[in-house]
DNA sequence: CGAGTGATTGAGAAGAGTCAAGAGCGGTGG
DNA sequence: CCACCGCTCTTGACTCTTCTCAATCACTCG
């Protein structure tokens, strides 16, 4: 990476905002960058504090960085300092072997923390990548760990978001490890679901923002074993695939496939 | 990412370089229930903590619990209180699904936690059953939480455990997404290897305590073909396997077989 | 409009799974 | 001590899912 690109992506926003899912670059220089404020607060770290504990993170989370489409928020062996908690847009995160296998390890959306691969080792162990141009609230964790000890409340709640982070990675070993390729994806698209749900986005109705081969290597799948399986899914009704366009159909037919496994 | 951090990966705890000299069962159940005296420190909890931090961890930890081989030391919905640091013995974590598939998601041997899956939810959601008869050191986690407001060093700490097991189940995901049958078992040797020599125990020599088919469950396989791929490997001269001891006779070999298919 | 990605589809190959038989080991009880 | 049982492991033959390779199509962006 070049130094100029580094600089450009470390550039903190001065004027911190209110997040609003997709509100544009004008918007956000006006209003405040307060997790109080911020209609994510509820599914974010902040989620579950009284108003007390979460002035407090205020003080914590004051810059925000954009990471244009393509680019990196970190890379492996970037030296930690931070986690992220994603605003707006879509990020994958991702190792390379040496061998030039890549696997993606999740995808992120708004209002999930990103970054925690690297508090064990000080360093990042993953690349986190934008999927779509986006912009992340920037936590600095020696911060937040002096704050935590302070604020009981908040303690608990870094120790939560990181356990839920094992336990998803836990399920995503389950789906790796004793299911069936159309299991994966009936998996895959039903947690995105509810994920878009969550954020008060339409259950049934969404936009991809990954490649089919991204889907292919977070599902432990080949690219055209994932196309394959979206235009058997179509060819039963249910869902029907237009490219990225997903609409599904049918979630009762979805769940079934998966002998009664529901995340 | 290098072959050799993923092996290093999947491993619970990566273990400061101080390799402990031989401890044997016996010597375990000699010393009292303190970690400053424990032979395990250096991989356990305490590991990096100076002598007063360890101090502070004494006084939480003074319960230790026998599990039986075969029995669970907690299950899914049990009610989330404690983490356990293994003290002697070996542990498997899973996850059954309704339909009765099983999902071993990860082994456990001395110094390393279990039970961070609890903490998100306050109740446990995976089930930690003993492979052989085994001893814990049980941590209760609220005042863990409590000494580490008091004591940075420990709160780090707790951090840092967490994220490796965050950072590990990653690497169990590349291994189950893009790895074949033969690099999976592999990995899990030279794993299995790299863990039982940070404890002091030959890295060639050593006895598995699990079945072929908890093995071929952890790594995404059947039970025959984890046999066959032993029977492989012996054929080939990397290791020697009679039943469930296991000898590794040529490390560079097994380390060849991976990252020979490029995607 | 054309180039370049990304997605779909097909045919054939390969890897891993399934089913089944039998061997090895360890414990129990006659 | 031996015979038997139950469990785990090994091995073979066959099946089937998923991968590989390749051709073609669909979109997007300049």
């Amino acid at each position: 990476m070049t130094t100029a690109a580094l600089i450009r992506q470390i550039t903190p926003i001065r004027n911190p905002t209110t997040a609003l899912a997709n509100i544009g670059a004008r918007d956000i220089a006006r209003c405040p960058t307060h997790c109080s404020n911020c209609n994510l607060r509820e599914l974010c770290l902040p989620c579950g504090l009284t108003g007390n504990d979460v002035a407090r993170i205020d003080e914590l989370v004051y810059t925000r960085r954009r990471v244009k489409r393509g680019e990196s928020l970190y890379r492996v062996g970037d030296k930690f300092s931070s986690i992220y908690a994603v605003r707006s847009g879509f990020f994958k995160s991702c190792v390379i072997l040496e061998d030039g296998r890549d696997q993606v390890t999740g995808f992120c959306m708004p209002g999930e923390i990103l970054g925690m691969d690297g508090i064990g080792t000080e360093e990042h162990n993953l690349n986190a990548i934008a999927l779509e141009d986006s912009e992340v609230c920037v936590i600095p964790f020696a911060r937040l760990e002096e704050v935590s000890t302070l604020v009981p409340g908040l303690q608990r709640q870094v120790h939560k978001v990181m356990s839920r982070e094992i336990v998803r990675d836990q399920g995503v070993m389950m789906l790796l490890g004793s299911m069936r390729a159309e299991e994966r994806v009936a998996v895959f698209l039903l947690n995105l679901s509810q994920r878009f749900v969550a954020r008060g986005y339409s259950p049934s109705e969404f936009h991809l923002r990954m490649t089919r081969e991204e889907i292919g290597s977070y599902l432990g799948l080949k690219l055209e074993t994932v196309s394959r399986i979206f235009s058997r899914f179509q060819e039963e009704d249910l869902v029907a695939v237009q490219q990225k366009h997903i609409r599904i159909l049918d979630v009762a037919g979805l769940k079934k496939l998966m002998g009664q496994k529901l995340n």
